[in-house]
RNA sequence: CGGGGUGUAGCGCAGUUUGGUAGCGCACGUGGUUUGGGUCCAUGGGGCCGGGAGUUCGAGUCUCUCCACCCCGACCA
């Protein structure tokens, strides 16, 4: 490709609303240009990025012998409620009518169809196991896009999905369908950790997150020190490590807290800080409601209450609900005559003495309050933290940021019961498939890799996904011998198949280099005055390393460079 | 959905307080200059000042309204 016909425009300065390191490079880079919020336009030199990955993530499926095929975007309504997902996706999904208004949603993944092609292709045992992918454009309508393309409502997915005709048959898949992830973003210069998860609207048996360490990482999570234990922070398991401490038990009173609810402004006004709080929020849980307690400094674990309460919707009471329940917004506690309600405190709350909860009477609160002065379940509720020991083996816990780029799950028979996915075995008995699924984001995988592999100047693109290997720069466009090398060497190596682009842009020197900086290629050839004495300069961009070269060696010389650095 | 903010040239922004010919930098065109690290000079083009309604002799600026986008929150009961 020759740069005065690639539409490539780099800019100097800063986008204004860009929120990563990543996205200000890619914007900066001319790859992607935003539309609206969460729509991009993908310019040709990130779509070239993309086509790069799909090619890896095409072979790491082919040696899952997973079969490429297509489903469609639109699903029906009928459809998704035989799987339970039209509601369990809700309003993630964007949802449209056709003209005899039968209701479609823009399909955010397809487990439906993937489990109905398996039931009208599969009959016995001998047609298992079987896995299909697709690499299509999925639609979310996230609650608030953000981070670029890391959480926008439109992107590119690798879904895969298998099917089995046992357990230990799906798990030996999911394993090996692991290693080939690992050893996927690992050829695209990604460090990524499976950590186990929490599968939310999928369901299943259990499942994995790829994430990618970084910085700037949307999701928290743990590993241990001295085992192999890594976990997104929401499934880490809070161990119930407390006794019950009754020492104090009944010596409460009230205390007049006039129109203050929130947590922050008791401490000043008593002179206690968060901790010495109890914290009591009603939930509504697939319409009944429950009083949760953590510790004032703590936040209530969404997905742990989910998983114990076996909800599928959970979402804050109303201040009308709270009311039926003989409470006040803002002054909620376990204390009182409360009807109707079931009371679940975390465990930590048992090993706490005197503190601090609501009445349920406006501006009243209970001081000294011990754990024993009220009745409720104790579970685990919270977050762990970097406090909290490993749940396998007692370790120390680390946390850190990552970016989830690949999740896959066990599902067992979670769709395949629901579609009523039946195989007939050796024994002659029909029997319901196990099944499995496997996702990957595409542009947050791309994300990661700039977020990866970046210096001060720009991108530093590892080879496998460069759409150019080498950058041809003509200092002197108007310098015939100059011109004239470079297209020759350009032609040279596009016929052995290295892909070149060549810099032949009338501008400055300079504006040529910070182009090749930014725009993150491997290696640069600069044709310039050197040439007058038979050579050219060869610089690489990820070692920084510098050679003079003699135009007769500079195709070899190309050549073993490539090869050092693949 | 709640709160806050911003919409002015392709991009980044000033101008709005106090109404009076729409500006700057980058980018772009032309001429020259320079030529191995984003040259410099001159000159030019490009705007329904987010949309609509109003107040006014006059609105980018004031009022009302709608829209879009961004940030924070959406559990702090």
């Amino acid at each position: 490709m020759k740069y005065s016909e690639f539409l490539l425009k780099t800019q100097k300065e800063q986008p204004s609303d860009v929120d990563s390191t990543a996205m200000s490079y890619m914007v900066r880079s001319g790859m992607v240009k935003k539309v609206s919020a969460g729509l991009f336009y993908y310019m040709p030199y990130f779509n070239m990025i993309l086509r790069k990955v799909s090619y890896h993530l095409r072979r790491a499926m082919d040696s899952m012998s997973c079969n490429e095929m297509k489903f469609p975007i639109l699903v029906s309504k009928e459809t998704l409620e035989k799987s339970g997902r039209w509601n369990a996706f809700g309003k993630e999904m964007f949802k449209l009518t056709d003209r005899n208004n039968v209701e479609f949603a823009i399909s955010p993944t397809n487990e439906e169809y993937a489990t109905l092609v398996a039931g009208s292709f599969v009959r016995s045992y001998n047609d298992l196991p079987f896995s299909i992918y697709q690499i299509q454009q999925k639609h979310r309508d996230e609650i608030r896009p953000r981070n670029g393309l890391v959480r926008a409502r439109e992107f590119t997915m690798k879904d895969a999905y298998s099917f089995h005709e046992s357990v230990a048959d799906l798990e030996d898949y999911y394993k090996r369908m692991g290693k080939a992830y690992t050893d996927f973003f690992a050829k695209l210069g990604i460090k990524t950790v499976p950590v186990l998860a929490d599968g939310g609207a999928m369901g299943g048996i259990y499942c994995h997150e790829y994430m990618a360490i970084g910085d700037e990482g949307e999701a928290d999570i743990a590993f241990c020190d001295h085992c192999s234990y890594g976990a997104n922070l929401e499934t880490v398991e809070c161990r119930d490590i407390y006794k019950e401490n009754t020492k104090f038990k009944g010596t409460y009173k009230e205390i007049i807290t006039k129109d203050v609810k929130r947590i922050v402004d008791l401490t000043s006004m008593l002179m206690r800080e968060p901790k010495d709080f109890v914290k009591s929020m009603v939930y509504n849980a697939d319409g009944k409601l429950v009083m949760v307690l953590v510790r004032g400094d703590r936040e209530v674990n969404e997905a742990k209450l989910a998983k114990l309460l076996k909800a599928v919707s959970l979402e804050l009471a109303t201040e009308k609900e709270i009311k039926s329940i003989g409470s006040v917004m803002g002054f909620v506690g376990p204390i009182g005559n409360l009807s109707k309600v079931r009371i679940i405190a975390d465990f930590e709350i048992k090993a706490m003495t005197i503190f601090i909860v609501g009445a349920n009477k406006k501006d009243v609160h209970f001081i000294d309050v011990n754990n024993a002065d009220f009745k409720c379940e104790w579970a685990d509720l919270r977050f762990a933290d970097s406090n909290d020991v490993c749940p396998i083996c007692g370790g120390k816990l680390n946390i850190t940021k990552g970016n989830e780029l690949g999740h896959i799950f066990a599902l067992g028979t979670r769709y395949t019961d629901k579609f009523n996915t039946t195989f007939t075995d050796k024994d002659g008995k029909q029997k319901i498939m196990q099944m499995g699924c496997y996702g990957i984001g595409l542009e947050r995988t791309v994300a990661s890799i700039i977020d990866q592999h970046h210096d001060e100047k720009g991108l530093i693109l590892p080879l496998s996904v460069a759409p150019f290997k080498v950058d041809i720069i003509v200092v002197d466009v108007k310098k015939p011998e100059q011109l004239d090398f470079a297209n020759k060497l350009y032609e040279d190596l596009e016929n052995k198949e290295i892909a070149v682009l060549l810099d032949d842009r009338s501008e400055r020197a300079g504006v040529k280099f910070n182009d090749f900086e930014l725009i993150g290629l491997p290696i640069r050839v600069t044709v310039g005055k050197a040439l007058e004495r038979g050579e050219v300069e060869i610089d690489v961009r990820k070692t920084g390393e510098k050679l003079v070269v003699k135009t007769e060696d500079v195709e070899k010389t190309i050549v073993n460079l490539l090869k050092k650095l693949n």
